[in-house]
DNA sequence: TGAGATTTACTGACCGGATGGTCGGTAGAA
DNA sequence: TTCTACCGACCATCCGGTCAGTAAATCTCA
């Protein structure tokens, strides 16, 4: 018999975790088609044959990544953000969260954004599913804001991927053994964020 | 004898043009390891050793093709926005022209930021190096806004990167068939990266 | 002008190596 | 004895790249 009894899910047992960070790693530093599975196999201490035991495929593993990714996405940013009633707020909330995911040692969350091509059409269509969610909550959290005619005169796609843009592009450039710490750079980008975007305080207060 | 009398500066022929630029526009929607010179040669109407007459190697594609977008970037963005003084009007600029070369049809440009990885480490630092120079040009262009006070308070470096994202991440998003132009677009952004980073306008001008 | 030489632009067939994936087997725990 | 966790060896396929050869265009010079 072949593994996974919980086919997709994630976040079976020890050794499967410990399969998906270090897989996420290297295709995070060497990027998905450069991957080869040996790499993988070498990284977790197992020969090819024995991570097969694990997983179904290439793909298969880089789907499991990423519906772990997308998990932690929607408990750690998405729920939690919900809660937050004032839409200024939530936003604020929004950006800390998703920026301290992105800046952590994790690397799942950021296979999520630059290797959606490896997918097969039909995983491939969940995962854009389910971050779609996840635009629309963020646009509606900018168009609540609209109605409290606090949102600058932007439209609210071209802010939501804009603001996207700015926190996806972190793990790209942040070091956390640079100068700033993680909470000194995401409050940074909170502050011109919701100035770039808010017109109630133009002076946007400090992290 | 094999191709390329003038090995690297590219812009050659015809032919070696709509090489790169067909290959870029394979590399963009694939990614660089997915896409087989096969695919390429079929592309441009030739069998691989065909293309091997034009090129010496992917890797040497791959660098050919970024130096044509370094160039591009250098011509239409970085040259006519040193020659705005106003450090305002030439931010502006910057993003302006950046975004337009960002949504126009020739991806040779969006390779040059997801496709890095490709390079060999020398390749890899002589591109990263010409990058540098443009980072650094508009970061300067942030701290003379500082220096006339006009900066709100955030640290450059984190502003610069910030802006970036929102730039780099345009053609992950926009169509050329959607709602929106790319000159709204383009325009918007300004705006909601204008206000987000100064603190003169509190609104800032429509496009 | 035109016959022959050379060059340009290209092809089909091929090669070594790497890759994703499989399979029969096995040591040790339960 | 059965099941779990794993390995060494193996396989078909594909990929980057090469090479010998060639049709047509271009040049050379009597």
């Amino acid at each position: 018999m072949k593994a996974s009894k919980k086919p997709v899910i994630a976040a079976e047992c020890d050794r499967t975790i410990d399969i998906y960070t270090k897989a996420a790693q290297i295709f995070h530093e060497q990027g998905f088609d450069a991957t080869s599975m040996s790499n993988i196999a070498a990284a977790v201490d197992l020969t090819k044959a024995g991570l097969y035991y694990y997983i179904e495929s290439k793909e298969d593993l880089l789907f499991a990544i990423m519906n772990y990714a997308m998990e932690r996405l929607e408990t750690m940013v998405i729920e939690p953000s919900r809660e937050v009633a004032d839409p200024e707020q939530r936003l604020r909330s929004i950006i800390e969260r998703h920026g301290r995911l992105l800046t952590e040692g994790n690397k799942a969350i950021t296979i999520l954004t630059d290797e959606i091509e490896g997918l097969k059409p039909k995983h491939r269509k969940q995962i854009l599913d389910r971050k779609r969610v996840y635009f629309y909550f963020v646009r509606g959290t900018l168009d609540a804001q609209r109605a409290e005619k606090k949102l600058r005169n932007v439209n609210t796609t071209v802010a939501t991927f804009g603001l996207f843009g700015t926190l996806l592009w972190l793990p790209r450039w942040f070091r956390a053994e640079g100068r700033l710490t993680s909470e000194e750079v995401i409050g940074q980008i909170a502050n011109i964020a919701l100035s770039g975007l808010l017109s109630t305080s133009c002076e946007a207060q400090s992290a």
